[in-house]
RNA sequence: GCGCCUGUAGCUCAAUUGGAUAGAGCGACAGACUACGGAUCUGUAGGUUGUGGGUUCAAAUCCCGCCGGGCGCACCA
């Protein structure tokens, strides 16, 4: 088996070449007048009687050709060779589908490469090692991470294991922004906290961080160094404590986002950035190509010659630079690291931004469709069919941190990639808690727990625990809920590719629970340790290929692959 | 006013990207083990896919209008 592709590609891969085989011949006979170019798109239907493999080619040709289906789909099947294939039948149904009918043949090869895969099944090679950035989460250093920020680190950890799963070279990117208005209004917070611990009567700042964290700061700070930094003339001072705050904040950013199960491959520093002066080189590069103006005593990006709505300052007339500039810069420089395609995933506040960043580096050049990003909606909570309000002014405010003790990891990363990125989501917070049946998380985790109690019964029974594929009679495995799980199984790295293309993680929920569902079919219809031992092992090998995939796909999710609950 | 997202079962959401009789979970109702974990399984009820048109063999999906919800429209970041 090719290590880059699997199974079920190659089943689906020799189907198309048959048909288009077939079409080709019957061209040649003239059996389709007024042929036309179409895709050949192979599917699994849902329903047994639709075969285990369909297509609907002979409508999407007949409506090009001014013909009906089932006589364009009667001229393939007329000229489609089944010769040393595992397809045993072909009928046509309803408009024109195709429906193949296979020999359970496939599913032993499928179920072996299970076996001899293990952890890395699902894997194919079909992303060829592209390199991919994808920056996610990269919240402000001035607060602690939100219910929000949990979603898109949800969304972009299993986004990130999806594509590298697909072959993809992924790099998980945190952007900091520690430069700019706001890590100086955070430093003079911190300082008006630091004097109010240390008994002084200040103000504090308008527009300030009132979070009870920076207080924290304060009176560790106190701890560490006493009322020295006052010493500290001003411009040191500020600089010091804008420092300090911003390495505490992305410290414990750091922390809550290691519990939630990411690690990050790269904090990147905007500071960094702006110390090189990449944001003043990004600007002279925009000039010298032509797409900056002054006008108003201001300079201006013409960011509509590349689909922006009205063009964007860039220099504002008291001479400082808009945030657009490093952020252009930024981009640059992914791109300068040898990406070839960035993947940005940002908040819906922020879409409006979207344009004129894609606009700033086509300007720099750059394909404007490598830059890909993805709104994460909004997340309501709710408790008691309330909606919890959130504002960072006042009132109730929910941490990340909160909701990861509330709810627990598995539950929030699985309730997060339950909907679509682009869905507005309502987390209902006594359901992620609650340790019942009501808990979708417990569904697939209690699935992998039962195969694993399973193999625990088997030993205890002396059994040895699971056979290869190679001494077990694989023929035994025919009940119809054993045949659908494992097409199920099969199926896992194609919906992998596929769910990695359409950027939907949700569809990886979605897949799991079908799996769940399909085993907790087969264990209540099937007993897998029984007197007959010849029956058992088969029907163990295919609780293991289950586990396996149950556990890498839990493994994408950021979900642990429980043993006992 | 303009732009983005969105509207599907009582609730929360799917729908293999234009495919076959629109499916799950929760909730409701009725059932199922003297053996592998009942956090399970099997069934029943529940729908004019917000609405009106259009495109075609085929529309929840694509196009246009209208209605409702969320977000954004800075010389802020």
């Amino acid at each position: 088996m090719d290590e880059s592709t699997s199974v079920i590609n190659q089943v689906k891969t020799d189907i198309k070449k048959r048909i288009a085989e077939a079409i080709d011949k019957a061209r040649q006979k003239g059996d389709l007048p007024g042929y036309v170019e179409a895709d050949i798109k192979i599917h699994m239907p849902a329903k047994p009687e639709q075969g285990d493999f369909a297509t609907g080619v002979a409508m999407a040709l007949a409506s090009e050709m001014k013909s009906d289906g089932r006589s364009v789909a009667g001229a393939i099947v007329r000229y489609l060779s089944l010769e040393d294939s595992w397809i045993q039948r072909v009928d046509i149904a309803g408009p024109g589908f195709l429906n193949f009918f296979l020999s359970t043949g496939w599913l032993q090869e499928a179920m072996a490469d299970i076996w001899k895969k293990g952890p890395v099944f699902g894997s194919t090679g079909y992303g060829a090692g592209k390199k991919i950035l994808l920056e996610f989460v990269s919240a402000n250093p001035t607060g602690p991470l939100n219910v929000v920020n949990a979603r898109a680190a949800a969304i972009g950890d299993c986004l990130a294991s999806l594509l590298e799963a697909s072959g993809y070279q992924v790099s998980r990117e945190f952007y900091i922004n520690d430069a700019g208005n706001q890590v100086d209004v955070l430093a003079d917070s911190l300082e008006a906290r630091y004097r109010q611990q240390l008994g002084q009567d200040v103000p504090f700042p308008e527009n300030g961080y009132r979070g009870e964290y920076l207080i924290d700061f304060a009176k560790e700070l106190i701890e560490e160094k006493g009322d020295s930094i006052l010493e500290l003339p001003d411009p040191e001072r500020h600089e010091w404590l804008k420092q300090y705050a911003v390495s505490r904040m992305v410290g414990k950013q750091k922390q809550t986002l290691l519990e939630y199960g990411l690690e990050y491959d790269t904090w990147f520093s905007e500071k960094s950035l702006r110390d090189e002066g990449a944001p003043e080189a990004t600007l002279r590069l925009l000039a010298e190509r032509g797409f900056i103006y002054e006008k108003d005593g201001a300079q201006w990006l013409k960011s509509t010659k590349f689909g922006d709505d009205k063009d964007r300052v860039v220099v504002k007339s008291d001479g400082e630079m808009t945030y657009l500039v490093p952020d252009i810069a930024y981009h640059k420089n992914k791109f300068e690291r040898g990406f070839d395609h960035l993947i940005d995933i940002l908040g819906p506040d922020h879409h409006g931004y979207v344009s004129r960043l894609k606009a700033g580096i086509a300007a720099l050049g750059y394909p404007p469709e490598s830059l890909e990003v993805i709104i994460a909606q909004t997340v309501r909570l709710i408790r008691g069919n309330q909606v919890v309000k959130m504002s960072k002014r006042g009132g109730e405010f929910v941490s990340m941190d909160e909701l990861l003790e509330e709810a627990g990891k598995d539950a929030c990363r699985f309730f997060f990639l339950m909907r679509a990125p682009s869905s507005h989501l309502d987390f209902d917070l006594d359901l992620a808690r609650l340790q019942s049946n009501e808990n979708p998380v417990y569904y697939v985790q209690y699935a992998h727990a039962r195969i694993a109690s399973i193999f625990r019964q088997a030993r205890q029974e002396g059994v040895v625990p699971a056979l290869g594929p190679n001494e077990i009679d694989f023929s035994l495995l025919r009940e119809p809920s054993e045949i659908q799980l494992m097409k199920l199984l099969a199926a896992f790295p194609e919906e992998v590719y596929e769910i990695s293309q359409a950027r939907e993680p949700n569809r990886l929920i979605n897949y799991m629970m079908n799996v769940a569902s399909a085993f907790h079919s087969f264990y209540t219809q099937c007993r897998v340790l029984g007197e007959d031992k010849e029956l058992s092992a088969a029907r163990l090998y295919l609780a293991r290929v289950c586990q396996i995939v149950l556990a890498n796909a839990l493994r994408m999710a950021g979900v642990s692959a429980p043993e006992a609950m």
